[in-house]
DNA sequence: CGTTAGCACTCATCGACATTGAGTGCCAAC
DNA sequence: GTTGGCACTCAATGTCGATGAGTGCTAACG
């Protein structure tokens, strides 16, 4: 253990880089012929020898070249990694997909996760807020028939719940139309949590004062708010398809264990929403997800909001080889442009 | 050519059954040990042979056992299969999952594909109706920031579209309500499009007599019938993880070239349009989808819908080699109890 | 002392080859 | 019409040796 001298550190970073591009294991040989260095196969071969000591590379089996370990590529990512800058036909794209007018939150993403898909070979990943965490900015019901009512609540982000609900009394849209901008009126920032505290509340103190009209209201919203517990956190994903070319997932078994885990999705939630610390940027290789499906892939996700608040992450899945130059920008890029036309959208 | 002997009848349904459950080609030696039938291998030898010229039975490789060719699954379907019923356990599944109360049509279909998927070994599918030829019953825009509009359209059959668009004028909520309510006044089963035709005509004739409100109205539906293209038709899988489980998916390039077909849904969703005919149930075999990425799976789908209308299909997709004889069935039920659930839904 | 050439060793990959066994087609006999 | 016998095919499996990329180690070199 310890410091690693000027040169390891050029070879760690020629080996990652080389095996990114390559997708084999690199050996001395290859290095030595890259005119990069003028060493001779065997100066390498000591070097690559205390680097594996070190941890930070590993060999498939005794007579073969070297591949990074996690940590090789995690040394890399924090210490070696040079980071591109977008490509213009990137930018290019992002414009013409993600920097249009508003549309629901749902649209939003999906184009982001979409223009990720179609911009990496890997797959586009992208958490839905909780929605009730999110702040509502209004909340509207309509008759469908006889008692039974839908309510359409927006988020301030943009965000459009359907949720059904049986009203106790057959109200009309009238009375609905009341109900609604009573609601309304009391918003103010609040979750739907909030709201329903502040509807009890009110409820409870001056109960009597507006009686009929007023308990019907306070009913409704009752019944509606029993109901709310929809959707909660979710995860978009899109172009599984890529991981598909990789070689590294011919192997049927490795294969079906990340579909298992795209298909539940509980688990990459679980991964995605461990970036609590507010950070920016997260870079998360193989076994650091701590999720046994997830162990060959790596995950780039970057935070997106509104203005200073989080919604969610989005970024990126794919193996532990993936181009972290290219793909932490970009990832990056496309987050801000997500937030910024989440903020137009206000 | 020509008719089948009561002999070969036998041995297409033996070898059927026995490729259905063993997944292995099937030979003389294997069928003659079935006590099913008292004939040596040599027998049942040229019984198969005289199949294989039929076209009802082939051979992987010369030295191999038989496999049912399309042509044969689908004689098997047409007039050998036995249809099982459905079985106590999966009824009471379905009772669970599906005969509960109502939800947004959206829901209802979730829940649908997602029994199947679990109640089968294979990927469970449903095409969502297009909404442009739903029903209309309710229009209502809510207001969310100066001229942008919310509209909730909501279909007969409990499909619920949001639509965001910009209205030429600032309009109050209290506008909109009107706007509502003079749109749900004119609505009367009509489709999206047959209603955007009578606001034009409404527009046409009495231009002046209500004048303000009323062009108000007017420019309002206008903006709000220029948006709304939106989702057409689609379709809803689960399960997919299922068909890892088969054999004949372990070839990686046949698995890579499903999950294409997956991702992509346009041509999956062309084959289930394919039904225009009004058959209750269809079986689609191998090759008979026209798809080249399905050519080595089968489709058993059923109508559903709420009474006479029919809205879209729903079943399963798996490998030709499927256990039709209980899937048949199991998809008719499920249907049937989509649609009575969709029924109760009015 | 760092660097390098040389050398013996390991091990995945590949083609050649023989073996096995399930299954067939055909023919002659029952 | 049915059956046993027999030669034949061919996928699957295993063994063997050659090949070659790559390694670790050691001794020599500057």
């Amino acid at each position: 253990m310890g410091i690693l001298s000027e040169r390891q550190l050029k070879v760690l970073k020629a080996v990652v880089e080389e095996y990114i591009h390559s997708g084999e294991p690199v050996g001395s040989r290859t290095l030595s012929r890259s005119t990069y260095f003028q060493l001779s196969p065997a100066t390498l071969r000591n070097v690559m020898a205390d680097l594996e000591d070190e941890g930070f590379l590993c060999q498939p089996h005794t007579s073969a070249g070297r591949i990074p370990t996690d940590q090789g590529f995690r040394f890399y990512v924090n210490n070696l990694a040079g980071l591109a800058s977008v490509s213009p036909a990137a930018k290019m794209h992002i414009r013409e997909r993600l920097e249009v007018a508003g549309g629901r939150l749902e649209e939003v993403l999906h184009d982001g996760v979409l223009t990720l898909a179609q911009l990496t070979p890997y797959v586009g990943i992208v958490s839905l807020p909780d929605f009730r965490r999110m702040i509502i900015r209004h909340i509207r019901f309509v008759k469908l028939h006889e008692r039974r009512v839908l309510a359409v609540v927006v988020s301030v982000s943009g965000s459009v719940q359907n949720v059904l609900f049986d009203a106790d009394d057959d109200l009309t849209q009238d009375q609905l139309n009341h109900a609604s901008n009573y609601l309304n009126a009391l918003l103010g920032s609040l979750t739907l949590s909030g709201i329903k505290r502040k509807v009890l509340q009110e409820m409870a103190s001056d109960k009597r004062c507006y009686d009929e009209l007023f308990t019907q209201v306070l009913a409704l919203s009752r019944s509606f708010f029993a109901k709310n517990p929809e959707q909660q956190s979710d995860v978009m994903l899109d172009g599984r398809l890529n991981l598909l070319e990789h070689p590294e997932f011919a192997d049927v078994d490795r294969m079906k264990s990340i579909f298992r885990a795209f298909e539940e999705k509980g688990s990459i939630l679980k991964i995605l929403d461990g970036a609590l610390d507010g950070e920016q940027l997260r870079v998360i290789i193989g076994s650091e997800s701590h999720c046994e499906e997830m162990r060959h892939c790596s995950l780039v996700t970057a935070e997106y909001g509104r203005e200073e608040r989080t919604l969610g992450q989005i970024g990126v899945i794919g193996p532990t080889r993936m181009d972290y130059s290219r793909i932490i920008p970009l990832v990056n890029y496309i987050a801000d442009a997500m937030s910024r036309r989440l903020q137009m959208n206000k």
